[in-house]
DNA sequence: GATGAATGAGGGTTCATTCAT
DNA sequence: TATGAATGAACCCTCATTCAT
């Protein structure tokens, strides 16, 4: 017969990453722990070569789940790469955002900032989102609209509300902070993208060099 | 299909860009200006949806050749992907290594750095290059290494001898600046990267940050 | 590499249908053959399996092309198939059309009509392509539209033109069979049918059932 | 996504068809229930998309049961295509069975099978069936070889012996009728294809071309 | 019995690469 | 040297079938 073949369940239960995190779950845990599976196999996949390059074979053999399986989950190669970038950057912003109610000194601020970031993005897989937002971004004009609505414009936001009061207090004397929040975060985006190409040939001290930056904006030089 | 063509006279040779850049020359000239046009077709598309996305098919359209004389000047794909970077980034790092040597104040250094890349980046389709790099370098490390060698180290260099210099003379106040020649690049990059991504929500007036951050190197807070 | 890996050329010309009909032609009249050898080879598979149980796979290798050779001719499957009813169908037409301008007695006509269907449509493809159309029309309803304007509806009017000529000339006694000319045709169409599914248990002779349709029509039993 | 249903009250069972119709049944009427929604859905599918294209997901949600329920009513897509053929198309052949029986003149009967045909197929689901008999019929030869057996051979044996006393009796002037009783039967199928294809372009009043048809085969040519 | 999440072979389509012309 | 038709491996997505719950 010219008919599809069947393929149906494994014959026998392979213990994967996926199956392993759902022992002794009902099957609406199992299933959530397989789309977070999938999830976390996916980031791994598209951070070493991008969406194109990534097949989803090799998501969902890593995940330890059936192609076919990202289906119940996704609604696509796409869906599943936007949900990626989106599940990853969204919680930052709350804490980011935090930080601008806090009644402290801008140095302290900027301190949490750096701890932040290091601790949050450079030391996690959200080093790699970053770069995989610059590298696809522009073929994704949804996925760079989303990340602008929801990320970039509510920290640039906070950041400005932070940089505009210390520079009224005084704090920080270089007006043209508050006008581009921008050069804030300049070294931290370098940072991301130095260490993700050249850290083999020349790392570079991340928290260090933020800090640098702070001392840089503050600059504390006292003319004799 | 079936449809009748609008002329009814027989198609005469098609005028290609790589034809016309062509005529009048010798058969090595006609061939180098089919690299040329290769290469510059082959940067757009590139530019336009990366390694992965682009079709050497849309590449040779562009170039106004076929398909098979892109095989004729670059070994494959991804020879030809490699040599656009060579080609596009190599001028500029002669141009930037240049400036150490010229004996005026940091200022008028680092203005010309700000007007070198804004007219060489960020106003041609260098700045796409740029992001290409970001994009693909962890997935082509012999072309992550090349352009460290030849371009990002000896950029660094130049950068990190100009502002030694400065430092020693006391022209700018922050040593630490030597040690991180990035920060003084870091709103280069950021500029690139947000007007790639952004420029359609909230345009950065690049040159503008730029100077301001040149401002903030070298200011210092008087003390009272 | 992430990278597609090339198929290129096979290494030896493998001698298949396609090539052997091209032998000694030019490239243009190669690639028309090919061309041809795809739609002959995609009538025979269409034929045997309908549309959505043909794979693409065999009609390449049923036509001695490789798949992607189909994508040269054919937008996509669907292109294919809508080719091949069109050129299987179309030549008919002509010759139905014909008929009408024949000065001679219907019952001539009719038994021309029944030589062309039984030598044109019965004894060939065709026959095929009618339980295709009937088969697959309602699931595609731009063919199911072409074929009304361009077969049906003129093979109809041809018909009712006749129709009408023989009953005004008292030939057929009649009228209703100008009024439902789909009369003159249901036994054609139930040969095709019978033939296509019954043969092999109870062949039925086309010829003569339609020689006998006629003989009804024109039926010249004298009441005593 | 992590949408908000729109009521807060967890959601109460689904009333489906095949739910409602087994309300208030025992366990065995459920489940004959549940095989007959089944089989309606199916039905609806399969004459909407033929075979290939019909989807179980679909037949499921229609029938208001879940997909594994199919198999335990059907060993597999084959097998419930083929109950579906098989239970539309058998209770019609004894009603044209008893037509034989009956003691009237051939114009009599034969209004009858126009009338039942006209509501029992033309009018029900079952022109879909017919449809469907001829599209896969050759790709399911023991369907085919079933519906000859049980369905094609009786009615035609029936007629065949119908035609033959009618001819005898001298009703019918035409003795090739009883030899290809298939003629009797062609402007029904003509009728079934015909609207199935071409109604939206033309609809043809399929009561009225059999009438016709009964007409024809009746009416003698006086000579003077 | 009934469910529906999970499976994985299959097939349409793409495109880097080759090579006869 | 240049061409572009041809190749076929690769990959996204579908869906018949299974089986743990």
């Amino acid at each position: 017969m010219l008919v599809r073949m069947p393929s149906g369940r494994p014959e026998k239960e392979k213990v994967t990453a996926a199956v392993k995190a759902g022992r002794g779950k009902d099957r609406a845990a199992q299933s959530a722990a397989r789309r977070e599976a999938i999830l976390k196999a996916a980031l791994d996949e598209f951070s070493a070569g991008g969406f194109a390059a990534t097949r989803l074979d090799d998501v969902a053999r890593r995940a330890g789940v059936a192609k076919g399986t990202i289906y119940l989950h996704f609604a696509d190669k796409e869906a599943l790469f936007q949900e990626i970038i989106r599940s990853m950057l969204t919680p930052l912003v709350g804490n980011l955002e935090k930080l601008r109610d806090l009644d402290v000194p801008f140095r302290a601020i900027a301190e949490q900032i750096v701890e932040l970031f290091v601790s949050e993005v450079l030391q996690t897989e959200r080093k790699n989102i970053i770069r995989l937002m610059i590298a696809e971004g522009p073929r994704f004009p949804k996925i760079a609209e989303f990340h602008y609505r929801e990320v970039v414009s509510r920290v640039m936001s906070a950041m400005q509300a932070i940089l505009q009061r210390s520079v009224e207090r005084g704090e920080i004397p270089h007006k043209a902070l508050a006008q581009f929040p921008q050069l804030l975060f300049a070294p931290a985006l370098m940072a991301v993208i130095w260490n993700s190409l050249f850290e083999r040939f020349s790392p570079l001290d991340a928290r260090a060099m933020l800090r640098a930056h702070i001392d840089i904006l503050l600059s504390e030089r006292t003319v004799s």
